[in-house]
DNA sequence: GTCTATAATCTGATAGAC
DNA sequence: GTCTATCAGATTATAGAC
């Protein structure tokens, strides 16, 4: 009754079948991409895409059941980005936590404003109906743990806390990528406000520098 | 040759006439607000701000030229509340430094999280190809220069310190407004964030609080 | 100034032949 | 799986009657 005694006579065998048709939907969402950097968010349409794939618009419901599915692909796929991303920085992490931390904050800077479009995507909510499926929602969710892990590294575990550091953060990169697209007018400033936000949420990091140094 | 003296017949003088046409023009922008508020602020259809206002969509056409200079139209007018909404606090300005610039970070936050939709047209770029007009540009740059004004009366003056306050003011209500709509978990944490952004860019402000108080 | 009518185009999505 | 054909609807915008 499944597809594998069925299919005797494919000369395609069902896991190549499977893999060809995950080489196609990666191809898609690679489209996807390129569609949205060129016309914007929701500029994003089945027949541009189609064409850009090689395919009829139409042709695409064979592999998404929706335009949304594929904004949600995207969606998932733009987080594990974010994971791969920073994934290294949680392995050379016996350096002084303030360069720790400002590490973390460019590497965020970093990758939130070398791709605004995927910056509104993952982190905005821009598209009319759009909900992340369960599985994305559960890879996005993961990043804010590793967050916190990071954090946690450098005892700072405050709830609060967090979202100071996140208001922060998202603020600066905020007002880069639509006040000064391209420019580095906020990026200059990262420093200074990792060390003001650290100065409240975790004064210990600066307390006893002084003293046990001389 | 004028109109004024050409349109002897006219039952309507043409001041009246352009004063009914500058309202009609308010009555459309103002149902623009409503509709985009209930529908998003991508989801704004001329067919239905012209039921709202009771005329065929085509007819809008004779007010604005495009669906884009409506957007101008609110773009404009939403700035323009925001002058109005902070113009107030400008007067009674003989309070603390410090609690002056907790009050300016309230009514930022305040304005903004009260209206999402407006936040989204007036701070973000998230309608594709809209632009917004000079003479909208001119009116949002007054909103700057006017915080620029508040903040140098608190001996703020360094562009770089008031970049480092609109990020932190920015990304206090973006993750209030993405992350916990309608809730205060950001808000909670207004006065903390001003404390530490004005430790940092205005030391002046505290240094002298103990020594002159005793 | 507002209407009807309509253009021309784009949208996401479906049915069914091959 | 890809195609053709097509749907049902929305979009911005124009022309011309009243």
């Amino acid at each position: 009754m499944n597809s594998q005694t069925e299919n005797t006579r494919s000369p395609v065998r069902p896991d190549r079948r499977a893999a060809r048709r995950q080489e196609t939907k990666a191809e898609i969402v690679a489209a996807g991409w390129e569609l949205v950097r060129a016309n914007g968010l929701a500029g994003l349409a089945m027949r541009d895409l189609g064409e850009r794939v090689g395919m009829k618009a139409q042709s695409i419901y064979s592999y998404f059941a929706s335009k949304h599915e594929i904004y949600d692909a995207m969606f998932q796929e733009g987080y594990a980005a974010f994971t791969a991303f920073t994934g290294g920085l949680l392995e050379n992490s016996n350096a002084e936590p303030l360069d720790q931390a400002r590490s973390m904050a460019h590497q965020f800077f970093q990758f939130c404003t070398s791709d605004p479009v995927r910056y509104q995507l993952l982190f905005q909510r821009t598209i009319p109906g759009f909900v992340p499926s369960d599985e994305s929602f559960a890879v996005a969710l993961g990043v804010y743990e590793s967050m916190a892990t990071q954090l946690a590294d450098l005892d700072i575990s405050d709830p609060a806390a967090m979202d100071l550091w996140t208001a922060m953060l998202t603020g600066l990169t905020d007002q880069q990528i639509s006040n000064d697209p391209g420019g580095q007018r906020w990026e200059r400033l990262i420093d200074r406000a990792v060390d003001m936000t650290l100065r409240e949420i975790a004064p210990h990091l600066f307390e006893t520098s002084k003293g046990r140094n001389s």
